[in-house]
DNA sequence: CTGTTTCTTGCATGAACAGGCAAAACATGC
DNA sequence: GCATGTTTTGCCTGTTCATGCAAGAAACAG
């Protein structure tokens, strides 16, 4: 059993009982009770429960704040991107914003005081806006992907049909200059068609892995792209033709 | 074997488990674990699965979600009535489940491994049931309102007029025998109005708080309710008339 | 106060790990 | 065909990590 299933499993029974006990989950795991008191440690330490004697309960202050905290994969440069790319932003404006971790940090990133009007079809940009409170939020409802964390569908579609944006911050997909802007699942690519379609301008913030690579599914040429966010690091070579085609290039 | 096809069945088997352990893969392959290991890496850098000592995880989009534990409200209460709502569910039925802290507390209460189809207005109810691999998630969009943490308006009447379910957890709202179940906000009961329209049977679960009570808008009849979930410390008056009009009472 | 349970700390052990290296398989160019 | 470079793989080396055990400290119960 791996340290993380038991913390995983922790974390269920916290959410469903409130409470658990070290030798409970001890004979449970099939583990000395010095491991399960180690895991709680770990675990209080994380802010996800409150340790007491014999056990824990779930901790008070179960924010939402590190909602979608994923991994550590490219965090710092992710967090550098959305910044980056708020700078683009006007009070008052309208947005698209779908999936992808880039697009969530960059949701987490939009300060408290923006008024926007922000239609998304992904869950975790959505939390992350749920309690910004000048946002005007609108959900994209639809099918929930749990890979893509998104909704898709012809809900979706008709949804995003109903619906105008100034800009629209397309994620987590590849990016070629010969091919344009390619999606690796054919309903994704459909709900970014249509977002992109009913939108004045794109923005995507891409990470340097993502640059020069393609997708099965075409979702907009080059030429489509109005903002570029990229990191420093980026590859001239990759960019140029993004540029020539009519692209602003920022760099994070 | 190519390299890529371990990569897609390792993928495999994490959406399936959603853990692979290292040894395992290794004699299933029929190469050495330092193999597996430089798979198991590439896939994290490419943020397709989160590595842990002894094998992978699939990576969480937002682990422990739980958008709105709102102030720790009698939070024990809604624990043990969302136990007792849970009981009531049978593999495979179709839900609509709308917003409020207990209902939240019902979805993220929900088994991993029971199979559902469930459609819901609330963010943080979709959040509670975007990683549970069996449960058919639609999200029912439209404006989204900070205060109640749904959906409403047009968009999400529209949604739900598509779906059917065979029951509805109807949340977060006054319960009096004579006036039926009402809600704060118009455009919250029409929403309410048109999962109830929809669905075969209603389960209500409610704190004491919540009995006995009158707010402006009516959603349907107490004549409705076919579930109703109650604390054992419900006051007996306040349950007869529902029951007499063809209520299923449970106790927490 | 006394005994019991639970907790922390330190330590030893074995498993899992990253990095370097070399052999084998494969592709590429002449 | 032959030489050259690349990729993949397994093995080796030292290091890190998870775990259980033991001893002492702290919390609890009577």
């Amino acid at each position: 059993m791996l340290t993380e299933e038991r913390h995983q499993l922790i974390r269920d029974q916290l959410a469903a009982d409130g409470k658990v006990l070290a030798g409970e989950l001890a004979s449970r795991f099939g583990v000395s009770e010095d491991t399960v008191r180690r895991d709680l440690r770990e675990l209080a330490k994380a802010g996800q429960l409150r340790r007491v004697y014999g056990g824990a309960v779930a901790s008070a202050p179960f924010a939402a704040a590190t909602l979608s905290q994923r991994s550590g994969h490219a965090v710092e440069e992710k967090t550098r991107l959305a910044k980056a790319a708020v700078g683009l932003l006007v009070p008052g404006q309208s947005l698209f914003i779908d999936g992808g971790t880039t697009n969530e940090a960059i949701a987490r990133t939009i300060p408290r005081d923006m008024e926007l009007t922000i239609a998304t079809n992904s869950l975790g940009v959505a939390s992350a806006l749920a309690d910004r409170p000048l946002v005007e939020l609108i959900v994209l409802g639809g099918r929930y992907v749990p890979d893509l964390g998104t909704c898709v569908g012809a809900d979706t579609l008709a949804a995003v049909a109903q619906l105008g944006a100034d800009l629209f911050f397309l994620g987590s997909c590849g990016l070629d200059a010969a091919r344009g802007v390619t999606a690796f699942d054919s309903a994704e690519a459909e709900v970014k068609r249509a977002m992109a379609k009913n939108s004045a301008g794109i923005v995507i913030a891409v990470t340097n892995d993502k640059l020069a690579t393609a997708a099965p599914y075409r979702v907009a040429g080059a030429d489509a792209i109005r903002h570029l966010v990229v990191e420093k690091t980026a590859p001239a070579v990759a960019l140029a033709d993004f540029q020539s085609q009519g692209a602003q290039i920022h760099f994070a």
